[in-house]
DNA sequence: GACCTGCTGCGGTGTG
């Protein structure tokens, strides 16, 4: 506590600038000196008057570095009302950062109150009398705060310093994301002074798209400070594993009679990861339990103390934070096997290493995932990707030849050493927040006027795309009979209807995120978590669950509650849903490189490596460098080597020209059909390339979003047109190149 | 062939 924790004189000068206290407390931190990022927000804070985006990898300690500065010039004032508004996506993270911040605030006389749904009413009343200091606080809870008691809010956030939003990654994709920033707008007007606005966000691919979304008015405006990456040694490995090809259920329970390959990942999983902390992610929550249970079984077998637990969205809270904690405490070696349930802000301390089961996707998840290991400095990050594959008949699907899950899992790598992220992409939910800001703005005003409704929601940023004439025609539609959502008094003026009036006062209108109702599993007086409403249940059902076996003893269908005990076999229940997750253009495009490329990567094991020569064989043998159309019994593949998005336009495309297809990872399929047709059909799609806002009418599924249903359906057809713009402009050229390099002969075309 | 996230205000009963 005697000597000065700084070295340089940079970090001298803006340690210097700080709030005395808050010295003071550095000081017994025992902090050896300041960051990087720590150094450079500060200034950017104290010099400037520009909103600020921090980029920074995990546990870079991006929360001091905006709070220090901010303290540091609201400690002092006596103005009513909140000075900072923090916004995270977690009620976890909240509770985090307030045992972060509730220390330091106090010695600086700084009132903090935590405001989500778990939090004291009484520390929320007090907070409402004399609002002062920091709040942090949910999305849905400003929402709540704003419809329910308009005043409050403006005595609370009228007259806010600042806004800082934690996890903005978390943010920039999906209708929660389009929500806040809807509500920050909100609190905008509530105010004469805009508050300035930092965003705290991991790594991300596209710094320009996370500026605009924190000031949509002048995105030039925005510092960004990002952290040079210091990324650790990182040491991989990735592994294959073939399923028999009469596996009916690859991600069932265990049959010792038809062993597939997940027994045999779950063999090398248990010999390597006992006895330390790692993280497995397995994708889905059906995965995550059959994997967990395997990882028991063995456990019992070798007569040793289970340390793999499951961590995934449907498991209760309880269960959860057991683990959590087990994690951080480190006293006992824990495995768990998640979802993507532990890639946010978690605290859940530092692991050995990262396995992930399946090929990845996705490379911000990766990256995120990744981030969980090697966090001490001279300590290697550890990655074991393990692939799946099948084996193979005679008479096997090209596409299957082509080991696109080996080859995926290399391609992933290839675009993490190269440190590619995705950028954010557009999305189908305007419509839907559009619809929900429209009825809560209204109760928050208590009525407003058609044109005020449109500037205030609309007026900016992203819901933007949206003209007037579509809002004419969705305040049409929420005012019809039918729906009854909006009246308009005889001065224009529009207020709730009578479904309007019911719908905002449910509980379940706060969140723009809708969830299936489901069933409760309780043992004895626990919770263990929910399954689907779609699970068959009845008494005797054995379900695999929270890594446990259970016989369901009892079912309360009007409670929807399901009372299990304990029980040897199991199944596991299903987590059923419709989406995929998309994958990137430059993902597929790297796994066309990796096909054509012939360096055989040091970090592929014994299959892996003769499963990527099987692919690059297949790719040959197809010639598929000048070819992008294979026949396969009556339907051809078509390889576009592009993403998702391209893709599902292209099938849409081909709808329209009368065809069913399906969409593959790097490609689509058309059904019935030779490739003559198709290649007739690309060659048309090249020369006259069809108009976007006539191809959306074949796309069938447009209501994907929780009040799509009270939107006209033409107005999402129009929502769905300007988010596919951009890869709708492309289909020509795709089309022709695809086109001009013909067909491929499969094995029995 | 996917994942995740959130929630007011009131009336009733119990406790110090």
């Amino acid at each position: 506590m005697t000597t000065s924790p700084l070295s340089d004189s940079e970090s001298a000068s803006s340690f210097d600038r700080l709030h005395a206290e808050i010295r003071r407390w550095i000081w017994e931190q025992q902090w050896a000196e300041l960051r990087d990022v720590q150094n450079r927000t500060i200034s950017a804070v104290l010099d400037e008057n520009a909103d600020i985006l921090i980029a920074a990898s995990t546990a870079a300690g991006k929360t001091e570095a905006a709070f220090l500065p901010i303290l540091t010039q609201v400690a002092d004032r006596m103005e009513r009302g909140f000075s900072v508004l923090y916004v995270s996506p977690l009620k976890a993270l909240i509770n985090d950062q307030f045992r972060r911040l509730d220390q330091l605030c106090e010695r600086l006389g700084v009132e903090v109150v935590r405001w989500h749904g778990d939090a004291s009413q009484a520390a929320k009343q007090r907070a409402r009398r004399n609002p002062r200091g920091l709040i942090l606080i949910t999305p849905e809870s400003i929402e709540a705060m704003l419809i329910r008691r308009p005043n409050d809010a403006k005595a609370m956030l009228g007259s806010l310093s600042y806004i800082v939003v934690d996890e903005l990654h978390a943010f920039l994709n999906g209708p929660r994301g389009l929500h806040l920033s809807s509500l920050l707008r909100r609190i905008d007007a509530l105010s004469s002074n805009r508050a300035r606005r930092l965003g705290l966000s991991a790594t991300i691919g596209d710094l320009e798209r996370a500026a605009a979304w924190l000031n949509p008015n002048d995105p030039s405006l925005v510092s960004i400070v990002e952290a040079a990456g210091d990324s650790p040694e990182l040491r991989l490995q990735i592994r294959a594993y073939t399923d028999p090809a009469d596996a009916d259920d690859v991600d069932g329970i265990e049959d010792e009679a038809k062993p597939v390959a997940l027994d045999r990942i779950a063999d090398h999983l248990f010999a390597t990861l006992r006895g330390s902390n790692n993280l497995a992610f397995a994708g889905s929550r059906r995965r995550v339990e059959a994997v967990a249970d395997r990882l028991r079984t063995r456990s019992d077998l070798a007569h040793v103390p289970n340390e793999f637990f499951p961590h995934h969205g449907s498991l209760s809270k309880e269960l959860r934070e057991e683990l959590e904690l087990r994690l951080k405490q480190g006293e006992l070696p824990t495995t768990a096997v998640a979802t993507t349930t532990l890639e946010l802000g978690i605290d859940i301390g530092s692991v050995t290493s990262i396995a992930q089961v399946g090929a990845p996707r996705s490379m911000s998840s990766l990256r995120q995932r990744l981030g969980r290991s090697g966090r001490r400095s001279g300590v290697p990050a550890i990655l074991r990707i393990y692939a799946r594959e099948q084996l193979l008949s005679k008479d096997a699907d090209p596409i299957d030849r082509l080991r696109l899950d080996v080859v995926r899992s290399v391609a992933a790598v290839r675009l993490l050493v190269e440190r590619f992220v995705e950028a954010p992409c557009a999305d189908a939910a305007v419509a839907t927040v559009v619809l929900h800001q429209t009825l809560s703005l209204i109760t928050q005003l208590g009525g407003s006027r058609a044109e005020a409704l449109y500037d205030a929601i609309c007026g900016i940023g992203p819901m933007s795309v949206m003209t007037k004439r579509d809002y004419a025609e969705l305040l049409r539609g929420m005012a019809s009979p039918e729906h009854r959502l909006l009246e308009q008094a005889p001065d224009g003026t529009i207020m709730l209807g009578e479904t309007g009036e019911r719908l905002v006062a449910s509980r379940d209108f706060y969140a723009i995120f809708s969830t299936d109702q489901e069933w409760r599993l309780v043992f004895g007086a626990r919770s263990l978590g929910t399954i689907p409403i779609s699970n068959a249940v009845g008494i005797g059902v054995i379900v695999t669950f929270a890594g446990q076996r259970w016989r369901i003893v009892d079912v309360d269908d009007r409670s929807k509650v399901l009372e299990v005990q304990r029980h040897r076999a199991g199944r596991i229940p299903s987590f059923e849903s419709l989406f995929i997750e998309p994958v990137h253009d430059r993902l597929s495009a790297t796994m066309r490189t990796v096909l054509a490329s012939h360096d055989l990567p040091p970090y592929l094991d014994k299959d892996a490596t003769a499963l990527l020569g099987e692919g690059r064989g297949a790719y040959a043998e197809l010639k598929l460098a000048s070819k992008s159309l294979i026949a396969s019994g009556r339907d051809t593949h078509v390889l576009t080597w592009r993403g998702t998005e391209m893709n599902s336009v292209l099938g849409v495309a081909f709808l329209a020209a009368g065809l069913d297809c399906s969409i593959l990872d790097v490609g689509v399929t058309v059904v019935d059909t030779h490739p003559e047709i198709v290649c007739e059909i690309l060659r048309q799609l090249a020369a006259k390339p069809p108009d976007i806002s006539d191809i959306v009418e074949f796309v069938e599924n447009l209501q994907t979003e929780k009040f799509d249903e009270m939107v006209p359906e033409p107005v999402l057809r129009r929502m769905w047109v300007e988010g596919h713009r951009r890869a709708a402009d492309g289909l020509a050229e795709l089309a022709a190149g695809l086109a001009g390099s013909g067909a491929a002969r499969g094995p029995q075309s």
